[in-house]
DNA sequence: AGTCAAGAGATGTATGTACAAGTTACCGTC
DNA sequence: GACGGTAACTTGTACATACATCTCTTGACT
């Protein structure tokens, strides 16, 4: 909010944000086809109809339509108007890195209980994964994650030193990580996940409350800043019964991630 | 190459095919990105150099650096040029729907022995996620799917009758049955993936060759037409030491995903 | 030497124009 | 009635221009 001097600009109108026309346009747009005033499988109004509307030149509204069509919310040619088509929106990363966010939006209650955090030395794998040389400091976290308390995932998560120290400042059994880590404003930008399964060991067995052997959903995640340095690298073992990952790709290239419960309730 | 006619069209120059322009522009620009031209890092000419250099406007180059931005290869803001940045290219779809195409993306040798072909009637599960009545004909077909000749996954695919009974003129140990498919021109548009981990049923343990009980990685997919109508429902449980998944997010939304062998080598 | 302001240059945004290329509907002809 | 051509309309592409906004450098002043 840095433009309240008046008479500085000319404002005039800007109906009701001060975003870029195309940027409002888009989300206009998006809202009518959602709301189903763009009935799905119909074709949307012209451009020049839109221009005519809003009072805007092409360029605007053909960058908001091709924005919508990235996302998929439209479907069309040449000649022929473009059809409206609901998708699921998502907006992954949040979700899918924050246990905590991800727990929410399936409408249960996030729990936790930190079985340990604390500054050791990096053993050589995790030295490896993380870019750093064996044996510097690292900030290792062990937290049992629950679903309306009941435990649905270990997590492992080692963080280097810069990031880590925050930690200490921090209850990790209240609030989500990530958020603080976001809220310091650390760079956390790109994580590759990589899904397998593993035999529960005995620790996992015991916190878990299975049998030692039993299958366990792991996913190990490396999480690095914008400039590609790494910054996390954690190991989630998740009770199969409790969450799944789903993926969606259509043969247009769109990819959709997600994070689930499993069916059964 | 179209334009040896002399005379017909004014045509001139066109350097290299009939696309558009700003097509041409964003793979050229592609090229010198993954050529190094441009190296990585480093910020890309401006756009009034490239378009001296082109002889364009600057809108079919602005098209071009947003193709590569959204793309992830041009990343950069306001005031100050873009920075190429080289990513690894995905064409997920193909390589992530067939196991044939897989193999050969990581270098190694698909193979493959069909257990059952065989048209049978729904059971209540599958033909509730298919969308059938139940006790309507379906076709089963399970494989053992091998790399370079051992074990690496098994495959349970249930296809609804008017896809499945084109696999009875095809030889499902020789080929890809997903590219026959698409031959056939079946419209295999959406794919659903369903990730989690089971214990190794007496089947799964006897033709993987692990004991029953050891951890397997499932994928259940279901695989729809551009119309949203259930084709396929399949569960594939691959050993984990064979495969892993991986998802790459990024905070601006981007998601590529793979599959791979894990590391062990 | 350090600091701040001005300016040059870059991208982002918006308008207007023009033409190419595809789709649809209409209408006359056979 | 069937066929084919044309006209109107739509989107795709391209160019020219203008201004806003941000970045970085330069240079003068303290």
């Amino acid at each position: 909010m840095r433009s309240s001097a008046p008479g500085c600009h000319s404002q005039l109108v800007k109906t009701s944000e001060d975003l870029p026309l195309h940027q409002r346009l888009g989300a206009e747009f998006l809202r009518r086809i959602e709301s189903g005033e763009w009935p799905e499988g119909l074709p949307v109004p012209s451009e020049s109809q839109l221009c005519a509307e809003f009072g805007t030149s092409r360029g605007p509204v053909r960058q908001a339509l091709a924005m919508l069509r990235s996302a998929g919310s439209l479907v069309g040619g040449r000649g022929k108007p473009p059809v409206a088509r609901r998708t699921t929106p998502s907006q992954p990363f949040g979700t899918f890195l924050s246990f905590t966010q991800w727990a929410r939006t399936i409408g249960r209650e996030p729990g936790q209980s930190t079985v340990e955090v604390a500054r050791r030395r990096a053993s050589a794998e995790t030295a490896a994964r993380l870019g750093l040389a064996e044996g510097e400091p690292v900030v290792e976290l062990v937290r049992l994650r629950l679903l309306d308390g009941v435990p649905a995932m270990l997590e492992r998560s080692t963080f280097v030193h810069e990031v880590g120290r925050i930690l200490f400042d921090f209850d990790p059994d209240h609030g989500s990580v990530y958020q603080e880590l976001l809220r310091r404003e650390v760079d956390l930008h790109h994580a590759r996940h990589t899904i397998d399964a593993v035999a529960a060991g005995p620790q996992d067995a015991d916190l878990l409350r299975v049998a030692a052997g039993d299958p366990l959903l792991r996913v190990r995640r490396l999480t690095t800043s914008s400039q590609g340095v790494p910054l996390e690298d954690a190991d989630d073992r998740y009770l199969p019964a409790m969450a799944t990952f789903t993926i969606e790709n259509t043969i247009e290239g769109r990819t959709v991630i997600g994070r689930y419960r499993t069916e059964e309730d």
